[in-house]
DNA sequence: TTGAAAGCGCTAACAC
DNA sequence: GTGTTAGCGCTTTCAA
């Protein structure tokens, strides 16, 4: 044995590399500046045709995918955009979720989806995993109450829309419509129609809950509800509202002893839901009993009778907070950052 | 006019930062070393009590929430899952796209969510926009069948979980069933319950197209069909189903002078349809006409009747999906990464 | 248990 | 139009 000290050369501190080929790589391939190839893909427009030529072979040749993640450290732009829904298995929000993923996808955005639930619990937790990425935007559908969830959001400098609602006091910008006015609209309308005991069968979230209190007040006070009392028989059911929830709900209204020929659902779905147990009663729609939903999702015109709903655009939400948030990041500035967006009741034969 | 040269303090680039408090601020506040502030928040067990509190607070008091950017890009972990799927408004994967969220969340990972459309066409822009995200997983339910995306993804040496079929050359790890099974299943039901004269009513995507291909074969395997010829009427309609296709397709059907005594819809939506299009004609349901959908949603029970379905656990696919990657991302090794999940006919009223 | 140094892969800010 | 340099905010690697 030597006592000679092995040669070790020194340990140069390397890290694993993930793999793939970086805009290096490909910079060495096309005989670029690292800075060159990025300019080549990012702003084409401000690289010389030679450069773009090889910078493309180089692409292909290396098979090289853009690292977003460092992309959007360097840049602070991370093309992300997070939106957070209560739930998904309501569809009404689903309109929304599609049309945003299109309109951001055009654009080379991506979604985030993040699901709330329908109490306040998991928001905290929620918000930190959102903000921590850095998304370009968020997209809020439901929740969001807490005082603390707010000023976090503000604090972050984020863009934010908040959808689906009409709120005092916006954390940024704003997409919603009022409950309150389509509960009065509802109200009115089962009036125009010649109904006067109607009821009301409803989700017991906060929307849902602001609609059915509207519409009892209105309801209420254009002398409609119980003969007698003037009470507007209601049932409230725990959210998502589903058939099922449907079904039972207006097992439930009737058994009580109500008497009723008009009910106003918080959902489209609980209306088929009230359909079917209708139908199973022999009780005839819109003869006997005048039917509203709300969401007026697809299957309501296939429905029979075709379902008279409240309808909301979500499409419209979706593409005008997309629009929003990349009018925000480009510098823009968003002319009408709160707006109204309305909702119309689509008649059909269920009244 | 002087000719000295004006004082120009040395320009020293600055980038304009993000804003927020960063871990060197946090660390700062602390008194400790930024890597021992990391540590505190990742590794707590790694650090000492004092250090550890004296961070909490410093978190506290800077309003600290951590670059996950930034973090993902120097570790190599995202915590992000991608989760591509052909559309939304079929609620088939909802199921899974909730299980799958809601599960990764529990440890710390989100969502990314990606539409495919059903067409093949989107499919390499969006594969680009999911592997420059860098994610540490991602969960396919449709699509993907071009072979440039195929080797995209093999490439990218992320992880990747194929879902809702059963391939025989998967990318990498599996969570599926086989739609030829359920096919031959409901036709050989559909024979147990003495049904002859079946019909099939499906959306004309791929898989839809397999279960119907292998219903059609045993069906006539099994002497069903129409009287002499052995035909088994059929409807395509585009994907996504609705409800008004299965109204439409039962009208269909019926119109072309077929005669039926069961169909198979490809999704409970249409069966839906199809129920109310029965009822409007005055048929009867079970009695004239037995029905299967596909999906079991949870509107199934609460048809009138019940509406007898094929199941499939979204859910367990979405809890495993999230497992499967979790598990190669800690470098476990995932015991039996192709994995036929199976179905079950849940047998209720309308057969 | 704690810290200093060296990147992760990219782009903003300059200079030419 | 192109290149140089210095980070973005974090964690890995190594050394104490």
């Amino acid at each position: 044995m030597s006592d000679y000290p092995e040669y070790t050369p020194v340990p140069r501190r390397r890290r694993q590399k993930t793999g793939g080929a970086t805009l290096r790589d490909v910079a060495r391939v096309a005989g670029v500046a690292p800075i060159a190839a990025s300019r080549a893909l990012n702003t084409p427009d401000a690289a010389s045709d030679k450069v773009l030529q090889r910078v493309r072979e180089a692409v292909a040749e290396t098979g090289y995918v853009p690292n977003l993640l460092a992309g959007a450290l360097a840049s602070q732009k991370s093309r992300l955009v997070a939106a957070v829904v209560p739930d998904l298995s309501g569809p009404v929000f689903l309109e929304l979720i599609e049309s945003l993923t299109q309109t951001l996808a055009a654009s080379g955005y991506q979604l985030m989806l993040g699901h709330s639930g329908y109490e306040n619990s998991r928001e905290d937790q929620l918000l930190d995993a959102i903000i921590g990425r850095r998304p370009d935007g968020i997209v809020l559908t439901g929740a969001m109450r807490s005082e603390e969830a707010r000023s976090k959001l503000k604090s972050s400098g984020i863009p934010v829309v908040e959808t689906w609602d009409l709120s005092e006091a916006p954390i940024d910008m704003l997409i919603g419509f009022s409950h309150e006015e389509i509960g009065k609209a509802v109200a009115s309308y089962f009036h125009r129609a010649g109904r006067r005991r109607v009821a009301i069968l409803s989700g017991s979230d906060r929307r849902s809950r602001s609609r059915a209190g509207a519409y009892e007040e209105a309801a209420r006070a254009l002398g409609m509800g119980q003969n007698g009392s003037g009470e507007i028989p209601s049932c409230f059911v725990p959210a998502p509202t589903t058939l099922g929830s449907g079904r039972r709900g207006l097992a439930e209204l009737l058994d009580s002893g109500a008497e009723i020929d008009a009910i106003f659902c918080s959902s489209d779905q609980m209306a088929m839901g009230v359909m079917i147990e209708a139908a199973a009663r022999g009780i005839e729609i819109p003869g006997q009993l005048a039917l509203i939903g709300f969401g007026d999702l697809a299957f309501a015109r296939d429905l029979q009778p075709a379902l008279t709903s409240v309808r909301v655009d979500g499409s419209a939400i979706g593409r005008m907070a997309a629009q929003f948030i990349m009018d925000r990041k480009a510098g823009r500035e968003v002319p009408q950052p709160h707006c109204d967006i309305g909702f119309s009741i689509v008649e059909r034969d269920s009244v």
